[in-house]
DNA sequence: TTATTTTTGGACAATATTTGACCAATATGG
DNA sequence: CCATATTGGTCAAATATTGTCCAAAAATAA
């Protein structure tokens, strides 16, 4: 596994590679047939990319596929939390749920 | 902040208080005015409630209804990961990033 | 300044997802 | 068997999300 460098956002994270590559959103965009304002929007965390779109980024920047998807879901969860002004301490409840629905699953 | 007693599910947290009130799906649907099989797919986890429906419920329940939206969401997160096949140590990294939005939000 | 390029923002149709309702099928238990 | 409880499938309606288009704003260069 390799280790998680920042908290930065998705997005941040995509524009961070953009701009070290010194590239323009318009370049990246149609390189990956995008739209350049959905990109930007990705970029802002305004839009959600589908799997297919942070699979042509993985691509493109040649990151690691699974690592972007995983940097993604962490996003949605975090955005989440913060829409239901939840406490942290449900991340816990939810770990122990992630165990328990798997061992529902294995012991059929 | 109430402790957290077991991982069961949101549904079976729900059919739990149910059975143990010992009311049929029937009656429960009717008191908060919803499909019987609505109430059903709930308890099964296979369809989400709303904000109403959880309200209700807690009320009819005599339940905290802040608690019940903490358990439906910490379930929605634990869905999601194991839908995306995704390693528990992504919930390490959410609590980073809640914590970093945090700042971002503050600090303006 | 002006021109050019880059980025942002809003509006909107197209698409996808989710909900709740209805009803039939299956279980449960007298 | 009969009556009641629960499950399961289908579907239209409601809701949410996506991607596109284009204009506005911001940044950069000339």
């Amino acid at each position: 596994m390799v280790a998680i460098k920042n908290t930065k956002t998705f997005g941040e994270h995509l524009r961070h590679l953009r701009e070290e590559a010194g590239l323009t959103l318009k370049f990246v965009s149609e390189q990956i047939s995008i739209d350049t304002s959905l990109l930007a929007k990705i970029e802002r965390n305004e839009r959600q990319p589908t799997k297919q779109i942070i699979k042509q980024v993985a691509d493109f920047f040649k990151v690691d596929e699974k690592e972007l998807q995983n940097d993604f879901l962490s996003d949605q969860i975090a955005y989440k939390i913060l829409d239901e002004e939840a406490d942290l301490s449900i991340l816990k409840v939810a770990e122990e749920k992630v165990k328990y629905l798997k061992t529902l699953h294995n012991g059929k």
